[in-house]
RNA sequence: GGCAGAUUGCCCGAGCGGCCAAUGGGAGCGGACUGUAAAUCCGUCGGCUUUGCCUUCGAAGGUUCGAAUCCUUCAUCUGCCA
């Protein structure tokens, strides 16, 4: 690595640095060698999601540039929970913490490389905190943490009226604890998270000060909010989930296509690894000729390229131009058209004889909650069967609206698809 | 421990015995306009076997022909006094 071109320039050009300890020790350390660095992801759920991605793309960022990647699933800390603004958390059982602790392990891993000068390392914290004593935990970490200091941080004071446990309130000493122990055992001197993390990122820096009067760094990312400043990120579904089976690659790629063009050029830095020229000309296209959505498309491609693969990448590009191609629906190929349709969410269904209604048709592909949603949707004219409006909710589709013998193409609204198979 | 006030649909917030599935705003959803963008305007926004029925207004009981609205107890929160 060279100095002129150091990763923390990188980094901050991609807007990855929203706080930071001392910024030009960091570069130096970064300059010096190769930095050990650890990044931690707490199993709050079965999968990672779009937050999850922007740490663990940093991760990779850092390691290709010649660091040295500690990935830490939270074990320990897992078990006990982060505070939250919202309010207490439901605690998760040891079963269930540990599931997740291994579908989380198993969604970072193939975003670093494991082998080679700067091999990544997989950590778990509860293999140091599960055996340590009340006492020593009390002794050896509580000893370095005011709890004036801890009640000043934001998410505790936020927490003040509605109350917090004293589990939550705890969770700082572990997971600054996490951070001493890896400086301990493995010279780790780098942590970063996202900026709802910041408190518990310097809590270990501090820690690592106090108990070993040792140097560390620390920065956080910025959270990715919309063109509004609200979270971003979120779908009617919840999260944006990493986990195929939480969130189809469809309509995760689908979410990325949808981004606003006042947020494409951010979104593309922080999660695509397109060099700034190939970003540059996006961003120019996006401002000469918005109506091409050329950098929606990369962001769109690039991202579902990283997370789900190429090849299924090319799936849901060929589904997406099939279903929103504008042709008639009547012209597609009936492979290409199902294809596209189990891309994206098909339901089966029995029997050519007895074809439900519209509304029932739109309950079972999923594009609407209930019947009586349903028939809004119909009624606000929103309701479409092979591209074609339906006025009437008990419309009974019969063997005429069948593409392909077998094949009925639902929509609500705009953009949202579904395909059913009648067998 | 005592007194006073709160608790409403996804969120905020009106309602204070019948006209309440419950005003209004936000989010969401749909339409128009566009570019599978944003903004704007319009509509919609508990469920169902949908001219009607069922379940909702912190929980459980009660008064009444009838309760989100009154009473009792419980839970939680907020003030004031110890």
């Amino acid at each position: 690595m060279s100095t002129e071109s150091n990763v923390l320039d990188e980094l901050e050009w991609r807007g990855l640095i929203a706080h930071s300890t001392d910024r030009d020790a960091l570069r130096a350390a970064l300059a010096e060698g190769s930095v050990r660095f650890y990044v931690g992801f707490d199993p709050t759920a079965p999968s990672l999601h779009m937050g999850n991605l922007v740490q663990i793309l940093t991760a990779k960022r850092l390691q290709d540039a010649g660091h040295t990647p500690y990935a830490l699933v939270g074990g320990a800390t897992g078990m006990i929970g982060d505070p939250k603004e919202s309010g207490e958390r439901t605690l998760n059982s040891l079963d269930t913490v540990k599931d997740w602790v291994e579908r989380v392990r198993r969604q970072i891993e193939p975003f670093l490389s494991f082998e080679g000068e700067h091999a990544a390392t997989m950590v778990n914290n509860y293999d140091w905190t599960a055996s340590m004593s009340t006492i020593d935990f009390l002794r050896d970490i509580g000893k370095h943490f005011p709890v004036n200091r801890m009640l000043a941080r934001d998410v505790v004071k936020s927490r003040l009226e509605a109350g917090i446990s004293y589990t939550e309130f705890s969770y700082v000493l572990l997971q600054s604890m996490d951070y001493l122990q890896l400086h301990r055992d493995y010279g780790v001197c780098l942590q970063f998270g996202g900026s709802d993390q910041w408190g518990n990122l310097t809590g270990g820096v501090e820690l690592i000060r106090r108990a070993d009067g040792g140097k560390a760094h620390a920065f956080a990312t910025p959270l990715v909010t919309k063109a509004d400043g609200t979270k971003y990120g979120k779908t009617e579904g919840g999260a944006l989930w990493l986990d195929p089976e939480m969130m189809s690659p469809y309509a995760f790629y689908q979410f990325w296509l949808n981004a606003e063009d006042e947020k494409v050029s951010e979104l593309l830095r922080i999660f695509t690894f397109l060099s700034r020229e190939e970003i540059g000309e996006l961003d120019r296209q996006t401002a000469e000729k918005p109506f091409l959505r050329a950098g929606q498309k990369a962001l769109a491609e690039q991202v579902t390229t990283l997370v789900h693969g190429a090849e299924e990448t090319e799936r849901i590009k060929a589904a997406s131009a099939a279903l929103f191609g504008g042709g008639d629906l009547h012209d597609l190929a009936v492979p290409t058209l199902a294809a596209a349709l189990r891309e994206a969410g098909a339901a089966t269904i029995e029997g050519k004889e007895a074809i439900p209604t519209i509304v029932d048709l739109f309950v079972l592909a999923g594009l609407a909650k209930s019947k009586g949603e349903a028939r809004r949707t119909v009624a606000e004219g929103g309701a479409y069967l092979n591209n074609e409006r339906v006025e009437d909710a008990e419309y009974v589709p019969g063997g005429q609206d069948l593409l392909g013998g077998s094949w009925l193409v639902l929509r609500r609204g705009k953009k949202n698809l579904a395909g059913v198979e009648i067998v």
